[in-house]
DNA sequence: GTCTATAGGACGATAGAC
DNA sequence: GTCTATCGTCCTATAGAC
């Protein structure tokens, strides 16, 4: 990070992060992958809490509100790397190449989600939809959240699911959808 | 296409691909960022064509149904690239490089119809959950689209749409959500 | 003896500088 | 179109832990 944030990621090398860590080069590829990896090391603990709060979570809900449940427990996770939270989300968004890689994390992680719905029951494409959809609202609190640290991850999080429901909530339904 | 299909995208180097175009390997450079970028030629004619639609959305409308009614114009666009659609599609999903690549395309997309529809009027995150959703939904027909072509785009579109609205109609209002 | 970690040489491929 | 920095892989060697 001290790295990434002096001289930007790209014009960082992976000799020169092996340096600053006392080791050698190749050590640092045994453990990360690759350069960007560093940067989501978190995101395995983060996708393994979701998944199993939906599995966990009550029965009887609706696909939406289990994401929901399950976006409302993070908050002790995210808490513990908050201080990094404002660098990191600052070099992941103005460099491309992390960009890219966050997206795949995010879609690796609402693919899980996804999965998480189907096994309780949830009907193939509607779980798609619906990890995609609520992944989306609580990444949106995430970041309102870093940026507004005054208010709770838990009020960001109830405010964009509100937001969502909102969203087709207004839509015209489907028989008296303009345009038919 | 046809080295990605024969050797695989990572066992594919930009010195055989300009050998079998029979142009230097920085003339390939050229014309191409990196050697992803190759397979992402037309999403700036179809992102153009989505926000396009979105300027010209009826009055009245509510973000989704925008976002659907541009959604419906895209089939001419996607016609065009139809035979290699599911070999493009095969590539990308079996390579890493490419999905995070896709993704990110996606997600650019996704930004420029939220950009759009905030010119429209729409509130600021509203917008930024009407474009993912939809986006996402749009994204859904189109893989069904691939795979089962005996029917139109149109209703692939149209069935997706559905989908999302049954989400959020069939879920909890915010006053009534469980766990308050 | 096996497991795990570091070191480091050699090298192919991507992509930037010029 | 040449030259080359950098990334990331493959390989073998060394050493502490259990």
């Amino acid at each position: 990070m001290e790295l990434y944030q002096e001289h930007g990621f790209d014009r960082t090398t992976t000799a020169g992060i092996a340096a600053r860590a006392g080791v050698n080069e190749r050590t640092f590829f045994r453990h990360f992958p690759d350069k960007r990896e560093v940067l989501f090391d978190g995101e395995a603990d983060l996708r393994a809490a979701l998944v199993h709060a939906v599995t966990e979570a009550a029965d009887g809900l609706q696909p939406l509100d289990m994401v929901l449940a399950a976006c409302r427990k993070a908050e002790p996770l995210l808490e513990r790397n908050r201080p990094f939270a404002a660098p990191r989300r600052h070099v992941i968004a103005t460099t491309p190449a992390l960009r890219e890689r966050d997206l795949a994390k995010a879609a690796s992680l609402s693919d899980a989600l996804a999965d998480a719905l189907r096994q309780r029951g949830v009907e193939d494409r509607l779980a798609g939809l619906a990890a995609v959809t609520g992944w989306a609202a609580f990444h949106q609190a995430v970041q309102a959240w870093i940026d507004d640290p005054a208010e709770s991850l838990d009020a960001h999080v109830l405010r964009a699911f509100d937001a969502l429901r909102a969203l087709s909530g207004s839509a015209a339904p489907a028989q008296t959808r303009p345009e038919d």
